[in-house]
Parts: structure tokens; sequence; C-alpha cells
DNA sequence: CGGCGGGATATCGTATACAATCGACTGTCG
DNA sequence: CGACAGTCGATTGTATACGATATCCCGCCG
């Protein structure tokens, strides 16, 4: 009886990915704790449906680097480290540099519209201090310059990369305002480039933006860790 | 009884996983071609296991691009085109590179025994002319690399992202066996520059080397459609 | 002759049942 | 009092059963 976790299983496109979506939320926006163990009975139990779906939902997150199965012992919310934050950074630059500067250089413009509306977004959600709202506007503005890429195996990539990012910003922005600042300000200057179709300003300046961030991350993890230096 | 595919289940990590393993084989070397189905029950029969565990090896080979599941319509190996070969040789521009200036920047140094000696396997698998092979030994080359990045996630990302590359290059050494020689040549520059520790020239060397091989293998697949332009 | 509806079939999605294994507890023996 | 073996409970791994749905084929009607 620990976890509240309220979701609504419509089922648009499929009850394991809804189940997936959920549970990643939860884990995202910190929900679910890291160590956290996921039963899959108990899972299952809570949302009146059969193990089945649970296990392939599991399966997903394990794949995004959210859950750690070990083989009969379970499965457990992975715990967030700073040598982990280095390791998605690392690849996260590479391949959201990739996904502006592919954006930026498609033939048809990318909806110019949808883009700078996500930015108005962020920053509504910047003045109402809303954390989790800037987080959600931010997985939004992502997806809409991911999917300007139209490159699938990018796209692939990056939703398997993007939910453990989310963790760390999530963290952050609770304790490091200014980060959101320096979010909105970094994503103006690379939808400009975008709009201007200039890949290699769009891949520089989203490679300035997140090398900016991540320290100041890190040094929130570094904290987290040294008060819970539980291993 | 199309496919003859004796794989040994053994099942030291897995069976869904050892299947899936398999799998990834037959489709790699083509022994499933492009479009063939995959009947969760017809497998099940074949390897006298239940449903359950193929329903797990085919939701990995999904996770690598390797086979698309349609709801309710079943599961059959991806098409390779032109346009899929781009986006994943972009895809591995990037990741590549990270690998190969990462394990040169490791304190520890990578062994280079084991590096070399999968470099002279190399070697001579292109002395006998044999292109399965010679793409195992590239797919072992690979992962010492990735490994002695030391970055799982990276690695992860990698993991789901090369299988999809080697059918391609399985598809090209047949037709252009120039392309093992550049393959070897590129390797040892890549080696030299891990051992030596520098990062900038290992991953210089990485995307050269690709992006070298990369419209050669273009070349080819554009061959293949224009002989079977079936959508 | 072609388009359309109905039923049969193939196949996946979900539920349930059973087997295997791991961890913890406990009781005994040295 | 401590270490070890046996047993028990919890949880996953696999198998089987059932239900839902999309596809195909065929006969009918326009």
């Amino acid at each position: 009886m620990s976890t509240p976790l309220a979701l609504n299983l419509s089922l648009p496109e499929g009850l394991p990915q809804e189940l997936a979506r959920g549970l990643e939320d939860a884990i995202v926006f910190c929900d679910l704790k890291p160590g956290a163990r996921l039963v899959e009975e108990e899972i299952a139990t809570r949302f009146a449906i059969s193990r089945s779906p649970v296990r392939e939902a599991i399966r997903i997150l394990e794949a995004r680097g959210l859950v750690l199965r070990e083989a009969r012992r379970g499965s457990r919310v992975t715990e967030l480290s700073r040598h982990d934050l280095d390791e998605v950074y690392a690849c996260r630059i590479e391949l959201e540099g990739l996904a502006a500067a592919t954006a930026a250089g498609m033939r048809v413009p990318v909806d110019r519209e949808r883009l700078d509306e996500r930015i108005e977004w962020l920053a509504a959600a910047r003045e109402h201090g809303d954390d989790r709202e800037f987080l959600r506007a931010s997985m939004a503005l992502s997806r809409v310059i991911h999917e300007a890429s139209h490159n699938r195996t990018l796209i692939r990539l990056l939703s398997t990369l993007e939910p453990q990012a989310m963790r760390y910003r999530f963290l952050a922005y609770a304790r490091a305002a200014e980060l959101m600042d320096a979010s909105i300000e970094g994503n103006r200057a690379v939808a400009t480039a975008i709009h201007a179709g200039d890949g290699d300003t769009a891949s520089a300046a989203t490679k300035r933006m997140i090398r900016h961030a991540w320290p100041i991350i890190g040094r929130v993890v570094d904290d987290e860790e040294a008060v819970e230096p539980a291993a």
C-alpha cells in the first residue's frame, strides 16, 4: 500500500505500452524511488490485469534503463548516480546533436508553429514554477525535434535514452531552478537555428546547452549521494 | 519446413535471450530474409517450447529494429532499404565514434592483446574469403571496443543498433570485397589510437572508416532495390 | 463481371496454472 | 554461542487455455 499510482488504463495502443508509460511516469517523477521493487503479481493485482502484460511492460522499462531485472530475483528501479549520469549525458550530447542537425537539414522545414508553441509552454511552466509541468513541456519539445529529424532509428534510440535523462533533470530542477532558464534560452537558440536550416549551428547549440547543464545536474547528484550513501 | 535454423538452446543466460540470439544470427546472415514472417506458435513448436519465451525473444528483436510487430497482425523481418541504411549509419557514426574516444580515454588501458588478437582474426577471415567469419570477427572486435568504453548506457544503445548495421555489412561484403580490406586497415588505425590513449584520433579514425564504407554499402543496397522493387 | 457481406481460419493478446529457484528462517549440532 | 543444513515462503520462468480480432475465401447480389 505504498505507492498511490492511479493510472487510467485506456488502451489506444496496447495494454503493456500503456502500463509502461504509466510506470515510466512514476519513475521519472520519482513517485517510484530508486531501488523500489516491482513485483509482477503486485502490479497485476493493483490494476486488475494478469501478469502477462505486466511482464511485457517491465521489459520495456528495462530496455530504457529504468529498471534492472535480475533473473529470478525480481525487478527494481535503477539507482541514480553520478557515474550513470555521465554515461547518459555523454550519449545524449551525440544523439541530441544529431537530431537537431538533421531536423534543421530537412528539405521540408520543421513546423515553426509547433516548435515555438512548445517553447512558450516551457516558459509558461517556468513562470508558474511548476517543475513537473516544465519537464512535461521539455519532453514534448524534445519529441518535436526528434520527430522532425524523420530518422526512425534515431528516434528509437532516443526513446530508450531520454527517460533516464529526464529523471536526472527532474531531480535537478527542484534544486537548481536556474537550469530552467538556461533550458529555455538554449532551446530558443536551437529553434532559431533549425528554422534557419542551419544544421551545424543547431547541433552546436544543442550540445552547448547539454554540456552546460551537465555539471550543474552532476553537483545535485553528488550532493544527493553524499546525503544518502546507501549502496 | 522452410528455414533450417538449427540452434542449440542451452540456457546459460535465459531461454528468451538464447532464442533471440539465434534468430538474430539468422536474420543478420540473411537465413531469414526481409519480409519473412515470424509466427509465434510455429517457432515455439519448432524448438519444442511454449509461446511465452518466444514472445519475449521477438520483443528483443523488435527493440533492435530487426523485426516489425504489428498488433494482431504478427511480426516480420524488417526490410532493408537505402533510407534505413542512412538512418542507421548516421547514428552509428556518432555512437561508434564516442565509444572509440571513450575507450581510448580510459585510465586503465584497453587490453592490447585482446584487441590486436581480434584484428588478426579479421585478417585471417579475409584471407580465407569467408564472409560470415569476417562478420563474426567484426562483431567480436566491435564488442571489445564497446566494452572498453565501460559505458553501460552506450553499450546498451549500441547493442540495439549494431545488429541492423551488420545486416547491411553482410550484404555488401559479398559484392564489394574491398570493404573488408578497408575495414581491416581502418580498425588498425583505430586500435593504434586507442592504445596511444588518443581519444580524438580514435574517434576521427572510426568516423572516417564508417563514412568511407557508407556510400559503398549504399550502392549495393541501391542495386538490390533496383533488382527487386517490391514494396 | 465486380463489389459486398458472412463465416471460417489464422494469429495474436490476455488470463491462469504449474514448475523451478532463490532467500530467509529455524532448529540442531559442534 | 556460533555455524550449518533443511525446510518453507515468495517470486519469477514456462506452459497451457481462452478470448478477440484481422484476414481470407466464397457465395450472393447489383
